[in-house]
DNA sequence: CAAACAGTTGAGCAACCGTTCAACTGTTTG
DNA sequence: CAAACAGTTGAACGGTTGCTCAACTGTTTG
């Protein structure tokens, strides 16, 4: 068997390292868990489609076919973000005969948004 | 010259909906590119190890090599992350001698990530 | 019940993206 | 000035992701 170092981190190469910094930091990060959600929930919302869909249902609840026409989209397209959507638990439906309203699930997504359009505006 | 029909958008097939509909929400959308800068900054957000090295740089500045050692990440890992979050203007730097401390940019980008963390715990 | 239509879904493809690797710049130090 | 080291950069590779296409479900309507 040879050995190839492979059971080292791929790590920093440094020696000169500021260790109490690192460490007072270490202690003091969120859990990694956490940051998995957090990210996650930013790669959804990291979409212009996805983004564009939001802003339309905001509001007044729209039915997948309105929102292909608004956003020059195919029914599939669309109904696979809102597949995305749902999962994370952004939006909520409603079934009437043949077509499903969405709409957003939820307030919090809207202020976020809106915080970061103040941001985007200097 | 062959005609293949590919001038039509690809469009949304449906022949019954809700026009009224459709034209307000079409009044009211945000320009194009605004949901377009909107989104790009939210993809930034949308990847786990830039948004560690956020955490890692709040408060305290940090230099590259401790970063590095701090995420387990080599160097040129964290450097590329770390000039994306330069070009989107989330962090700043400073150099001091071999060093280079970053450190964010801007209180707006923190209360958007706490806003999101709120939202993520329910 | 058959045709029409809204919506969903899975496979496949192309574009995008994060990491690695190697080479490079620039600063410090002996 | 040469060696050492922090940091940057570009190319390349592999995984992810958004859209298309075609087939499907389920509801409505003649």
């Amino acid at each position: 068997m040879i050995e190839k170092n492979r059971d080292i981190p791929p790590v920093c190469e440094c020696e000169e390292i500021h260790s109490d910094v690192v460490e007072h930091k270490r202690e003091h990060m969120p859990l990694e868990a956490e940051l998995y959600d957090l990210s996650d929930f930013f790669k959804i919302l990291g979409d212009s489609t996805r983004i564009n869909i939001l802003f339309a249902i905001d509001g007044e609840p729209m039915c997948v076919c309105d929102i292909a026409r608004l956003l020059s989209m195919t029914k599939s397209a669309v109904s696979h973000q809102l597949k995305t959507l749902r999962q994370a638990d952004l939006v909520t439906y409603k079934k009437v005969g043949k077509n499903v309203f969405y709409t957003l699930a939820d307030d919090h997504v809207r202020d976020i948004i809106e915080k970061a359009l103040e941001h985007i505006k200097e």
